[in-house]
RNA sequence: GGACCGGUAGUUCAACUGGCUAGAGCACCGCCCUGUCACGGCGGAAGUUGCGGGUUCGAGCCCCGUCCGGUCCGCCA
């Protein structure tokens, strides 16, 4: 036997009870006459007295160093109120000990276990003893509450009349997308299973088949560069599907679980109940992205026809003007705005960041020597400028002058610390265009998901410009953060090659990639929809965590590697020699 | 594929403008300590400053190259 209680559970009405505590050392305060240890399990921490008189233990007490795992008897006893520690939740006792036995011994770590400040060592070495970094509190608390929010998750689907199927996770190589990872398959030389991006077509088959509320927490591998908020390689989705329901039934049904999660789960507030709905073109022009952060104001403004009227030059030649006023103008120095700010539009396509004060009624700096008086005035006027303000200009093609002036408001709230970290603000974004046109190519193509039902199905696609065609296509953002993208799916054999007809594709082309959903859909498909939110990302959100890898407890770098356990690795001739395959060195190629 | 930032004992950091025998906390080793809880005290060991080259009387610091890591862009329907 090695315990009768958990390091975390004593309490006070456990005094003079006989206990059995098996743990890691956690830290030792070794006195001469005394020694304390405390003693650590994922529930908590006790604190153990040895008394160094006491021959049979203390000798193997004073071996102890950090980390090694011992089983302790003892009694349990009050401490004396001096002695209380009120940051333990067994802070009140202590176990005086009786007999220790050594479990295991542990090395000198590579770094320390209990968190001494605000340092963090480098990850790549936490990444290799990740099983030492997840025995810190910080990061341990932050899987358990993953799994609590998982729990929440399932429990809500479940009581919705969900159904839980798990779909294959060796599949097909599609066609648009990720780029996949790749199975050579032993049974076919020279055949490729692809690990899925999402289970997407299954989950519509799925609703074809009758299964009208589907989810899964389904693991999903792409292989793609990674982000401070995106996983390389593999992350999972709380995938669903519903049918007989539109797009406002399912926002309807779906709702109260983000609604739960933030209230009951991570103990945070709704910014906005119900969450407000913004066409994807609102967003843009008023928060300048499309997943916008909504907890501070900070709006745009279109001021094209007032710079068109103006003789400079740079707004002149931009399609697109717009403005952001900031108050308390004085706090941005020349520094601020060439290093930070600047930096944030350009990184957005922007060739430059155009500003000007209004300080003491006074227009100064910047861009301001650029115009007349008049000009200036009726400025003032239409962006309301008040005392001590700077304003800043975006000047280019529609999207970059949004997506950079965004970017500048972002980085301006960042600054400020304007985001409230107990508040999440949910919204759906909806109305996404279902076409775009590539700036090079001047190519129609889909904008995001080629599934999506048009609005206005068959009649949009054969009237309407295909730019102006919105989707049944939606977001749900919180915070800055695009939690999950989802659409009322295209069931419409006839409308599907319509639409793929728009963006290029001939009929065999499509029956060629997707002839198998065409086909499904041919025999009785339901009207159905769904929403597929990143796990990690979701509980990123509600713990305020702001590094992906912080919520994964074996997470891969940046190029894809997993330090602890060495993937990718290579793997030897005979396994290649099964599966038909030869590696060729890629320089030796050129 | 591209841009930027970083790399100094096991670890977290320091070392001003190029002057150094590269320091300090924690960890590690030894001794002392009966109420500690970031215990304390005394002593000790620990470094090819990522790697290679250059400039210089002298390089952790400047220059060139390279490797590694991170952030961002591309990419991610």
């Amino acid at each position: 036997m090695y315990r009768t209680h958990t390091c975390g559970q004593l309490r006070a009405k456990h005094v003079g009870k006989e206990v059995l505590l098996s743990g890691w050392v956690h830290k030792h305060r070794k006195m001469g006459g005394l020694i304390f240890l405390d003693l650590r399990d994922r529930f908590g921490i006790t604190q153990i007295v040895i008394d160094s008189k006491d021959k049979k233990i203390a000798d193997k007490a004073k071996k102890l160093k950090y980390e090694y795992v011992v089983k302790i008897s003892g009694d349990v006893l009050m401490r004396d109120k001096k002695d209380v520690n009120k940051n333990l939740s067994t802070g009140k006792i202590e176990v005086k000990a009786k007999d220790l036995e050594i479990l295991s011994e542990s090395k000198t770590l590579p770094f320390e276990i209990f968190e001494s400040g605000k340092n963090e060592e480098d990850e790549e070495l936490r990444l290799k003893y990740r099983y030492l970094e997840l025995r810190r509190k910080k990061l341990r608390d932050t899987i358990i509450f993953r799994s609590e929010v998982v729990r929440y998750i399932r429990q809500y689907m479940e009581s919705n009349s969900f159904i839980d199927i798990s779909t294959p996770i060796l599949t097909v190589s599609s066609p648009e997308g990720a780029r996949d990872y790749l199975v050579p398959s032993r049974l076919h030389p020279g055949k490729f299973y692809a690990l899925p991006q999402a289970p997407q077509q299954y989950k519509q088959l799925l609703m074809v088949a009758g299964f009208d509320r589907y989810y899964q927490i389904a693991p999903c591998m792409r292989d793609e560069d990674a982000r401070a908020d995106r996983s390389p390689g593999e992350f999972y989705q709380m995938d669903c599907e519903v049918s007989f329901m539109d797009q406002d039934d399912f926002f309807k049904l779906m709702e109260p679980l983000f609604v739960e999660l933030t209230e009951k789960v991570a103990g945070k507030k709704c910014m906005q109940k119900p969450f407000p709905r913004i066409p994807y073109k609102e967003a843009m022009d008023r928060f300048g992205s499309d997943r916008p952060d909504l907890r501070y104001d900070l709006e745009l403004t279109d001021i094209s026809k007032w710079a068109k009227k103006t003789k400079f030059n740079v707004f002149n030649k931009a399609n697109c003007i717009k403005a952001l006023v900031v108050d308390r103008g004085n706090d941005f120095t020349r520094k601020i705005i060439d290093n930070d700010l600047c930096d944030a539009a350009e990184r957005q396509g922007a060739k430059g960041l155009a500003w000007l004060k209004y300080i003491d009624n006074e227009f100064e700096g910047g861009v301001s020597k650029f115009f007349t008086k008049n000009e200036l005035d009726k400025l003032r006027k239409l962006l309301n400028i008040e005392d001590n303000s700077i304003i800043f200009f975006a000047a280019d093609t529609w999207e970059t002058a949004c997506l950079s002036l965004g970017a500048v408001r972002a980085a301006i709230a960042e600054k400020r610390e304007l985001p409230d970290q107990n508040v999440i603000a949910w919204s759906w974004i909806v109305d996404f265009p279902m076409y775009e046109k590539d700036e090079d190519s001047g190519k129609i193509d889909f904008s995001h998901n080629p599934f999506s039902m048009p609005q206005g199905g068959m009649k949009s696609l054969k009237t309407k410009n295909p730019l102006d065609i919105l989707g049944f296509q939606y977001d749900i953002v919180a915070n800055g953060l695009e939690l999950s993208s989802g659409a009322v799916r295209n069931k419409d054999p006839e409308i599907m090659y319509k639409a793929f007809a728009i963006a290029g594709y001939t009929k065999k082309q499509v029956d060629d990639k997707f002839g198998h959903m065409i086909n499904a859909f041919e025999f009785g498909a339901p009207p159905h929809c769904g929403l597929a939110p990143g796990i990690e990302r979701l509980v990123m959100l509600l713990s305020s965590e702001t590094n992906i890898r912080s919520v994964v407890a074996f997470p891969k770098n940046q190029k894809a590697e997993e330090p602890m356990m060495g993937s990718p690795a290579k793997v030897d001739s005979e396994q290649l020699k099964e599966l038909g395959l030869r590696v060729i060195n890629k320089k030796s190629k050129k």
